[in-house]
DNA sequence: GACTCGATCCTAGCATCGCTAGACAATCAA
DNA sequence: TTGATTGTCTAGCGATGCTAGGATCGAGTC
């Protein structure tokens, strides 16, 4: 048993490879630059290596995506253990997740924009992006106020975060007034 | 003269035919079934006549999106005209951008999310995105609060919309919610 | 220790993509 | 009618995602 156990950890070895090599191509150059011959190259095997891991490049997308939306989960919480009080906590949690978005480009869309085959919204939703999500309902939820349904709450300002994240990084919003534009979110849609 | 005007005048007519098209294909199929082949086909002329119109699909998408965003501004004005008060204005001009969105996606894209080659938050932006940032600041100018500037509270509340909008066309978010998500973007952001 | 057989991997290739060079045809001025 | 210019097309380049089929290697059996 042991050859085959060895044989497995050595696939799943490779499997991280392939993964964190996509994910290096991809903050680096885009992920119009990740092509099966580029990432076959760089983990010294061949092409077709590549599709006895994933059914194709969506499938690796999808895969780098769940990677980083637990990675992005465990970020904001930090981010909103670090602060006291609800103000605070949910200042630094928009703050966190900005930053996330503007340091990890790739990984973000690979998240929230790109087709990586994954359920969203569903109840087959992957467990990662469910906890991605619970991560800010936590921080805001108790900011939501009175008679607003928590989640309901949460999707909007995830809306908010989203779109500046977005539309900062493709050019669209000068990058220089994040910080007023994080405040004056946190100050009107936050009830405190 | 009389020769030179004509083929101007067809020159032209084809170059809406090619954009048309493109925006037709990119709607039923999305963006990457708008190929340089099939774009050719369906215009019926042979590729290279989309390069002596257009360097490259890129600037066609960039133009596609110049159009849509005439349009979206056009769309935007009209629906805050036809209400009455600062608070109808608000929430008639939500409604219309994310119906815009919702049945315009390619339109939508081409504007806000692909890469058209064109410039943005800049003095060389083009006249019609410019102009669409100013339909939203005409309604929204007027409910960005004291001593909040404007432009900043604009950007805001346009993220909030983009975020909305993109997630929700993405699968992000679930798609029934629409309503009371932008009531509450609206009784929140604007102040009445 | 030789052999069989299944798992593993690679070479080679398909259809399609955006884009372009060069040949050809139509049109105009002289 | 001729010569040049303008317009268009055919054919092809390099690159893409993906796959079929053959080679190779190593584990397990006698």
């Amino acid at each position: 048993m042991s050859v085959q156990e060895r044989k497995e950890r050595e696939r799943a070895a490779r499997e991280r490879l392939i993964l964190a090599t996509a994910r290096e191509i991809a903050e680096q150059q885009g992920w119009d630059a990740v092509t099966t011959r580029r990432l076959a190259e760089r983990i010294e095997y061949s092409q077709p290596v590549l599709y006895s891991h994933f059914r194709g490049k969506r499938e690796i997308i999808g895969a780098v995506a769940l990677e980083g939306a637990t990675e992005m989960a465990a970020t904001l919480r930090a981010a909103a253990a670090a602060a006291d009080g609800p103000r605070a906590r949910v200042t630094a949690l928009a703050r966190a997740y900005l930053e996330f978005a503007a340091r990890n480009p790739a990984v973000y869309d690979a998240i929230f924009q790109l087709d990586g085959g994954l359920a969203f919204a569903h109840e087959d939703t992957p467990q990662p992006l469910k906890d991605a999500f619970a991560a800010l309902l936590e921080s805001l939820g108790e900011v939501a106020g009175d008679g607003v349904h928590p989640g309901l709450f949460t999707e909007l300002f995830w809306a908010g975060l989203h779109g500046l994240a977005t539309l900062t990084r493709a050019g669209r919003l000068p990058p220089q007034d994040t910080e007023p534009r994080v405040e004056l979110l946190v100050d009107r849609l936050a009830v405190l």
